[in-house]
DNA sequence: GCTGCTTTTAATCAGGCGATTAATTAAGGA
DNA sequence: TCCTTAATTAATCGCCTGATTAAAAGCAGC
């Protein structure tokens, strides 16, 4: 009964303490485990929450988990957008400048431990791999708004790129920037000892310099017809 | 008992019908739904065999999660092997004929109908953005002896590409592939009904032409020092 | 210090899970 | 033909899951 006022309020929702909890909490044990690895009673003991507060503040475990996107995806695109406007006030709008506005909220998300770090991204991970019907609207209610933004920039910056080129090279971007935000432990174990270093901005610069790269080879000469 | 006997003998295998039926279905429900969405009995109904047969053959669910990815990740890297060392014999080594030999097989099993089309590569999708023990394990066990062989050859093809540029593509490499092979309807929904055409050699020379000037750029001056 | 509300708790539910079992059928060698 | 072994089945086990519930514990306003 009370449980609808709770989760949504109209004014102001002033999101607990114990709420927040769990959805940190969620956050990593959905990212470590995926959906259905996931337990709500895992969930509970990380939080320090009893495992019926969960259905008591969410109502069930899908919607925790949509909750858990809703909270990350929101303030995301929100800054996203907001470096979109900067980017075009100032004018120098250029496809580096583009990626870099798409990926660094996500990969600087991902390393401040503050707020999750890398369990969000690796969340996102499984929703974007998956093909089930709740990955799926996860990602078309958060992202879709947002990648249709971002296309219409790159086909409109990038000289004789097709919109479907345009299309491939943002899910190619995503693609890179997951893979390099979840780590799974496979750049270490290809590495030979030698880790790779974490900053931020190389990081950052290095998937934007190969992500620009790729897509302006897809507007090249042969991208169309079969060039062998 | 008779298990061991059944699942690795010594001389011959001869894998019967019921097994490979059951692999084709799991491949399946596993793709669908992951290693935990999976249930082993939806497995057994979709092979038409009884549910206690997946034990008998196979022992359990982990390790017919296995048998899975052994079967299609023998025959793939194989594939890559022989492709390189035609590639070594006529000399003609590019990075594009790198990447072409790297994601050829994979993407041209996931087209084949009749042997499972699409559904490995989403297996491998969910293994691949899986931080669990399992999916490291797996990975590791089957790809990383491949992914060793070619980043050594990117990194010797690459002027001035680190091992770190390397890893870095060879991953990313990895990555758009997945993305592009493991359709999960985000195509279509951003293409503004434009549905993208699904030919092989269009789809496997985008994804060559992405990550060769993706490496290329990771080797250009700029990459190693922070040059914002 | 009641009263009415929200929050939190412990206990429990029905259902689905992977796995096991014992019994049945099929196949092959002596 | 008989007997051993492999293949297959139906039935069931114990466990863990998400979810529910009724009661207890805070906590305002009066």
């Amino acid at each position: 009964m009370a449980r609808l006022a709770v989760t949504r309020p109209e004014g102001a929702p002033e999101r607990g303490e114990a709420q927040e909890a769990i959805l940190d909490a969620a956050e990593i044990v959905f990212g470590e485990s995926g959906f259905h690895g996931a337990t709500t009673r895992a969930i509970a003991v990380r939080a320090q929450a009893n495992a019926a507060l969960i259905h008591y503040y969410f109502g069930s475990k899908e919607a925790l988990y949509e909750a858990v996107i809703a909270r990350r995806a929101g303030a995301i695109n929100d800054e996203r957008r907001a470096r979109l406007a900067e980017l075009h006030a100032t004018g120098a709008v250029t496809l580096e400048a583009l990626l870099d506005t798409l990926l660094r909220p996500t990969i600087s998300l991902g390393r401040d431990p503050s707020r999750g770090g890398a369990h969000y991204t690796r969340v996102l991970g499984h929703a974007a791999s998956g093909t089930d019907e709740r990955s799926h609207r996860v990602t078309s209610a958060y992202y879709d708004g947002i990648a249709r933004v971002f296309i219409a920039e790159i086909a409109a910056i990038v000289p004789g790129l097709s919109r479907e080129g345009a299309v491939r090279g943002y899910l190619n971007a995503i693609a890179v920037a997951i893979s390099l935000m979840a780590p799974t432990g496979r750049v270490q174990d290809l590495s030979d000892g030698t880790l790779a270093d974490d900053d931020l901005e190389e990081m950052l610069g290095g998937a934007v310099r190969f992500v620009a790269a790729g897509i302006r080879a897809l507007a090249a000469p042969g991208s169309k017809p079969g060039a062998a």
